[in-house]
DNA sequence: CAAGCGCATTAGAATCATTCTAATTCGTTA
DNA sequence: TAACGAATTAGAATGATTCTAATGCGCTTG
């Protein structure tokens, strides 16, 4: 749903990258404001212009960038309103955030070369999955043929619970503390 | 630690979570150790203690993980030296970084659910790759199975240089400030 | 053995994104 | 208009990482 580009006049192009036309933008708008608003959540002038910028822009924003957009027309905003409202947008699924900006970086010395990873949300812990797994990710090669992009590095990461985590309900800091390197 | 575990009575296992036994973990440590001489970097003590910790643990340690398993033979270490270690292996390919902590992260209201990127080093924006390309990775219910996990999210990213950035050389700080979301 | 060079290491400051806190303001409804 | 709760705020706090500038250590050379 909502693509933003008829890709079919360009048949090998697997790259999404057109910024939205007009209409597609206004349905996508108020389709959000209405899943806020069956939520309860009060749609603010601020809020919208939120929105407003968080769609109109084709990168992928930032928090800093939304605030950017959003204090050209109220100068006074907060950094913490955009937080805020990125939050609420969160829960109720209208946005995805792409995490750069998680928690601390791991490092594997054992296996090191690109791999999937297993990443427990309970207890963080990252296991490694077996590289020779089924229906293996498009390879580099055939990414950077599609997209036109010199393809260097993958990253794939299933986040869910372990099965340590998921027997243990107990699976809060503290968990994730016993199981801490030492 | 060390402990062994055999992977090979449970062949379904596409998990990859047994620790290293003793003599796999002398033959990596060793070869870590060879592939820096060869840069010309210096196995300092301190050095060897760091790499011992990141083979050790079966968790993908963080820096300040490492940090804390090395201060238990040498107190006084900082982690400085810790960051500068890993930076060399990184250099090396000794290494492999999984990051959590890289940049800002960002937010996608076009299309909220889970789908591949491509992520541009060069100029750092993001793009959505249609999520119907071929090949599509390991489906949720499948690594579920697999693995035990219950898997929620499933993340993919390919990272590389954009077509923008290939034609253009400049591709620094200044080219990534003249794209940024105004 | 002494001098000197260069890398290794250090503590602490700086940076950056994010979250938290506590106070203030705004909008709605009574 | 009063009053309540939600929205918003500035700024502090947190956490990971990087930077900086000084010091230390190990080697080589004379």
């Amino acid at each position: 749903m909502l693509k933003a580009q008829d890709n079919r006049a360009n048949p090998d192009n697997i790259r999404d990258s057109a910024p939205m036309d007009e209409a597609r933008f206004r349905m996508r708008l108020s389709e959000m404001k209405a899943a806020l608003r069956d939520k309860g959540v009060v749609i603010t002038r601020k809020r919208a212009k939120i929105l407003e910028a968080l769609l109109a822009s084709d990168r992928h924003p930032t928090a800093s960038e939304i605030h950017e957009s959003v204090k050209a027309f109220y100068p006074g905003t907060s950094l913490a309103t955009i937080y805020n409202t990125i939050d609420i947008l969160k829960e109720t699924g209208q946005a995805l955030e792409i995490e750069f900006s998680a928690s601390a970086n791991r490092y594997d010395g054992r296996i090191p070369v690109s791999h999937p990873h297993l990443v427990c949300l309970a207890c963080e812990k990252v296991e490694d999955m077996d590289a020779a797994a089924p229906n293996a990710p498009l390879e580099l090669e055939r990414v950077s043929q599609a997209t036109g992009y010199d393809i260097v590095r993958l990253r794939t990461d299933y986040y869910g619970t372990c099965p340590d985590c998921l027997r243990e309900p107990r699976a809060d800091a503290a968990n994730a503390a016993e199981r801490g390197f030492a």
